[in-house]
DNA sequence: AAAGCGGGGAT
DNA sequence: ATCCCAGCTTT
């Protein structure tokens, strides 16, 4: 047998059973892919139970707030995927008659739809020939081929994709695009994968010569910068609260949070007059402060880390900006935020 | 070509 | 700690 066909086999047995596995829509299977780009199944899972749920067509994604879409992907993190997807169901809607891209060329006219996503609804939705290159797909072929280009290097990404091409069946490419990323994701996993019972390890060429562990090669990491991040929950006598949106670009955007001062280092509690209340309503005068969290929390993202204080601050009366705090949790938020709101008692 | 963008799971 | 996850967009 034959790599795609020994795939396809192995797939049949081995398959997990997922909802988007159930369905030819393409809405539910792109709404299926942006919230698994970059995570995990398990992770993502009830997040598409939820879209669907509240979502059930693309007309009412496309109705929607994308303050209330933030809202429902609250917690799950490249918040870009959430905007984006409701960008496209609103093009979709308003400039294709609702009428979904049926191939791989109009779906990348989607925004946060690439070549990997693209392919994925094209060959799983219409049954079209493209193939799908994820990271399940650049582990298997790096290492069955011994192939040691770097997968994230601009012609690691060429080969890579020409070669899933040219391997890919032809006569079922839905399956055999979903066989050969179950296979990555249970097989042929990064760490410690049990190759004396894998049905390809006689033509792995990766296995023959011990590079299991060392492929696929990958270019170096980000690098992590420190950020110290000082919150103001300031609170007024009605229970009201100051809550803003992140309009910057950069993380977070368009989630709500308490005003912020970015500080150059971990103030010590008596040093909060230290503060840059330059583009802030407060004054350091005129109120009571004191500081939740002794120690700082560290909000650890990919690429920052973020050394955080939450300063409590009590006022006699907030400008009418401010938000009741009983309606906090309906606004959209990070985990870290979301944390504080959970775990201080108001 | 490189950097920016989250949060959680697995080891 | 470190790497990885059904990657895409911006710089």
């Amino acid at each position: 047998m034959n790599f795609k066909f020994q795939l396809i086999y192995w797939y049949s047995n081995n398959k997990r059973q997922l909802p988007w596995r159930e369905t030819k829509n393409p809405y539910y299977i792109w709404l299926s892919e942006i919230i698994l780009q970059q995570t995990q199944v398990k992770q993502g899972l009830p997040y598409y139970d939820a879209f669907v749920d509240q979502y059930p067509t693309i007309f009412d994604l496309a109705e929607a707030t994308e303050t209330s879409v933030l809202k429902l992907w609250q917690g799950l993190g490249y918040y870009s995927r959430a905007r984006n997807l409701h960008a496209a169901a609103k093009y979709v809607v308003n400039e294709l008659n609702g009428e979904f891209p049926n191939n791989y060329k109009d779906l990348l006219k989607l925004k946060g739809v690439g070549d990997y996503t693209a392919s994925a609804i094209a060959s799983f939705a219409y049954n079209e020939v493209a193939a799908v290159v994820d990271g399940n797909v650049y582990r298997v072929l790096s290492r069955y081929f011994g192939i040691d280009t770097a997968i994230n290097s601009t012609i690691g990404i060429k080969e890579f994709k020409s070669l899933a091409t040219s391997l890919i069946d032809k006569a079922q490419p839905a399956i055999y695009n979903q066989a050969i990323m179950e296979f990555g994701a249970l097989q042929c996993k990064p760490k410690n994968p049990d190759c004396h019972i894998c049905p390809l390890k006689d033509g792995c060429v990766a296995l023959q010569k011990n590079l299991v562990s060392v492929l696929p090669v990958k270019l170096k990491k980000t690098k992590v910068t420190n950020k110290y991040y000082n919150f103001l929950v300031c609170i007024d006598n009605s229970k009201q609260i100051l809550f803003e949106k992140r309009t910057n670009k950069g993380i977070w955007q368009n989630l709500y949070q308490f005003p912020l001062i970015e500080s150059e280092k971990s103030l010590a509690p008596e040093e909060f007059h230290l503060l840059n209340f330059e583009n802030t309503i407060l004054s350091t005068e005129d109120f009571d402060y004191s500081l939740y969290n002794e120690t700082d929390i560290i909000h650890k993202l990919s690429h920052q880390h973020l050394h955080t204080k939450f300063w409590i601050i009590d006022i006699d009366q907030l400008p009418n900006n401010a938000i009741a705090i009983a309606s906090l949790t309906n606004y959209p938020t990070s985990v870290l935020i979301s944390d504080f709101i959970d775990n201080f008692n108001f």
